[in-house]
DNA sequence: CATTTTTTTTAGACAAGTCTAAAATATTAT
DNA sequence: ATAATATTTTAGACTTGTCTAAAAAAAATG
């Protein structure tokens, strides 16, 4: 088995390739975690040894199968217990996150499975992310950011690029979640603000939220 | 916040203290924990620097009443959680014993209480043991070790000393579990052995059996 | 291409929690 | 009460994961 802070380092590699490139750099994953390079240096060769990732000193690291095999297993504990938290202790989705943090740690080889079984094989987290599946297979659909559409487009709130409370907090304020609706009307070419229309009123979007919501054209 | 360890170290005192002295030995706790007394020894003093034990040089250790707060948090929510795994997920009562002891440490100031009226308030977990509530309040119900029992007694079976998944399984396969009531027809003076009579159907309880398992008189 | 800057690695230290072996104290037996 | 035995504590070591400071390598700059 391996430790939280092993599979902590293999679950931000994992989203540090898919976000950037094939290889990813000792300070990525530094900033990305909150920690040292010099520490990830000292991990990255621990996962080496263990052929979780592959490793060449100041070329990068990447994961191997077998360490993204355990990324995603981590990463759907993650979400099914975030699902769990929304859907069934009624948490509110800027909540969970923290939460999951620590649970997405537990180990027993039936938990998940029954987990996932009990809130009926989830597809998606409260955030839009897909769950992978016991076999690990995940399946990424389109999403765009909002920020990069023009005008006059019908779309729905898929997902969100930062899943900070913060920003869920203030989506909130906006009456923005997951599922809703809404059409761009005009973008501000001043300061990239969009004029909306959801449930029939307009509203302003800002660039900056703009940036980090995920929309699904209809 | 504390760590796994102390946590475990402050549950096993807890209950050492109930079920012996008012002053819990080093030795016993190392053996509780399956650690060494040398490390019992470090730890103790770094709990009494917390002031969450009283602890004498030689003189043994008990909890302070912070300390026996935290022990009884930690209890509730492994209690919580087996009750959760078993009512919720299905797991059987000797399966869930390990996953509890991990998702006892997850930090959250809500998710306990979420959890307990998701479960409806749950009195005992699924070994028959009680759920402390959220203030620590724990009421402990009279339960008697069955061996402890004369001829011609009425009881139901409402506890396990022994919850070790091997016990357990056991008693599953004498069809003993929670709730089961039998009468006893017989103690065998040489070996200890009872005859009982379960559904109608007259069993035979062996000394050891009988003093792991918890009843009332009805 | 040589120099400066940035990134990465190494060296050495530290805290937490554990261990073994040895010393100190307490308990039990004679 | 003394000696033998058992328990507890101390001393020193080890592992994991982290850090700072310095060295090495790579990348950027002129
Ligand atoms: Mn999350
Ligand atoms: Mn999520
Ligand atoms: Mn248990
Ligand atoms: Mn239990």
């Amino acid at each position: 088995m391996f430790s939280q802070s092993e599979e902590n380092y293999l679950k931000a590699i994992y989203s540090l390739e898919r976000e950037f490139a094939d290889s990813v750099s000792t300070n990525l994953i530094a900033e990305m975690l909150s920690t040292k390079a010099s520490s990830v240096t000292d991990m990255i060769k621990k996962l080496a040894q263990k052929k979780l990732v592959i490793y060449q000193k100041y070329k990068g690291v990447k994961l191997s199968n077998s360490g993204k095999k355990i990324a995603l297993s981590v990463i759907r504990k993650h979400r099914l217990w975030e699902t769990f938290l929304v859907e069934k202790l009624h948490f509110n989705w800027d909540e969970v996150h923290d939460i999951a943090e620590q649970l997405e740690h537990i180990k027993s080889p039936d938990l998940v499975n029954r987990l996932d079984e009990f809130l009926e094989f989830p597809t998606n987290d409260p955030h839009g992310d897909p769950i992978p599946d016991k076999n690990g297979n995940i399946t990424y659909h389109q999403k765009s950011l909002l920020a990069n559409f023009k005008h006059h487009q019908k779309c729905i709130v898929v997902g969100v690029k930062d899943s900070s409370s913060k920003f869920l907090k203030f989506l909130e304020k906006l009456n923005i979640s997951l599922g809703v609706e809404f059409e761009i009307k005009e973008r501000e070419e001043f300061d990239g603000t969009l004029k909306v229309l959801i449930n029939g009123k307009t509203a302003s979007i800002s660039k900056k939220v703009a940036e980090n919501l995920l929309v699904k054209t209809i």
